[in-house]
DNA sequence: GTCTATATGCTGATAGAC
DNA sequence: GTCTATCAGCATATAGAC
């Protein structure tokens, strides 16, 4: 068996952990680069130096909370279950999509705005995943279209103002507000279903 | 008369635009907080020290970059011909929006993105402008339902959405590529009279 | 594993020469 | 109007005590 936790001394299997969490809500709030290593620490409640035990520097702890978020994004969404049809496949999409990213706001905060601040070959590795998301919802479009259940006109287009359409929902929706999750989800695909399936 | 320019020596009159492109060219790049007065200046060819002649400081150089985007964008709208009736407008909105956010990549660019980075005085005033902005779109949407001419379902959420989806342009469209300004307001324009005329 | 102390360098902003 | 020089402070990252 293992031994009881330690009230004091040891906590590399904890704290790794809980640095991550404090460097997404802080850049989540106020940005990377406008964020120190000295805030990261004060809320961890270690000191600044402590934190070269678990990262390498600021930017890997960057690129960790983007690649991490971009993987577990795909591996989630590859894990949904779709439904029969590119209809059904859209309408998991839209859901499975504001679900995901109403429950991890900093998370998708950051996936998109500080894309600008990692490194080139940390920026392509995440652009590649970015790009492998995307390129699933173009895939249920085109299928959808081959079958004659959609008419989505340019399908890299309609991809892309989809997705922008429903990342959107985290810049203006709040909890508790007029607004339950289920309505977002069912005005969302409303919406999205006009879009595809619509006429002349 | 006025004089003829001088070669060198005084340049007040056009210094201070440059040095605003300059931050405007740089915070788009790189981000306000990664962006020094140092780098501003050595874009423009100034000493550091020479911009505080035209700015107080670097947080009123980032604030008058977003209200005065947000004050022109306003403008432009209610100069822009609405046609007759909501759905003229909602075209004439949609149109208006892709063009003007193609022609001002880097504004737009700056002012989704670097909100967070405004003092709370500056915060408000840019925040009224953009609701002042998305409040147009919705009025057009609630006339639309009024008139039987659409079913745009819960206003505001249409109103982000749609604004969401068509800001998003500027994340993908590439000048010289595969679809044309034209083509690209066509297609998007085909999309939002789905999501808003729609069905059941 | 975390601490204190420190290196090296850059930051925004100002003072005063020219 | 722009320059050089400078202030005071904070940045990332490292070294070494405990």
């Amino acid at each position: 068996m293992r031994p009881m936790a330690r009230t004091t001394g040891s906590h590399s299997d904890i704290t790794g952990p809980r640095i991550r969490a404090a460097a997404l809500k802080l850049f989540a709030k106020a940005g990377y680069a406008a964020v120190s290593m000295r805030q990261i620490a004060g809320e961890v409640g270690v000191q600044a130096g402590a934190l070269y035990l678990y990262t390498p520097d600021k930017q890997t702890l960057l690129f960790d909370l983007m690649d991490g978020h971009m993987a577990d994004l795909l591996a989630a969404w590859q894990a949904e279950p779709k439904g029969q049809g590119a209809l059904a496949a859209l309408e998991a999409f839209v859901r499975f999509h504001i679900r995901y990213h109403l429950d991890r706001s900093d998370e998708v905060f950051i996936a998109y705005m500080e894309l600008r601040n990692l490194e080139p070959a940390n920026f392509t590795a995440v652009e590649a995943r970015r790009r492998a998301y995307e390129a699933e919802l173009e895939a249920i479009l085109a299928e959808g279209q081959a079958a004659g259940a959609m008419a989505p006109g340019e399908l890299r287009l309609t991809a892309m103002a989809v997705i922008a359409m429903l990342t959107g929902v985290v810049t203006w929706y709040r909890e508790g507000g007029r607004l339950s999750r289920a309505d977002v989800e069912e005005e969302y695909w409303r919406l999205v279903r006009g879009m595809v399936v619509g006429g002349p």
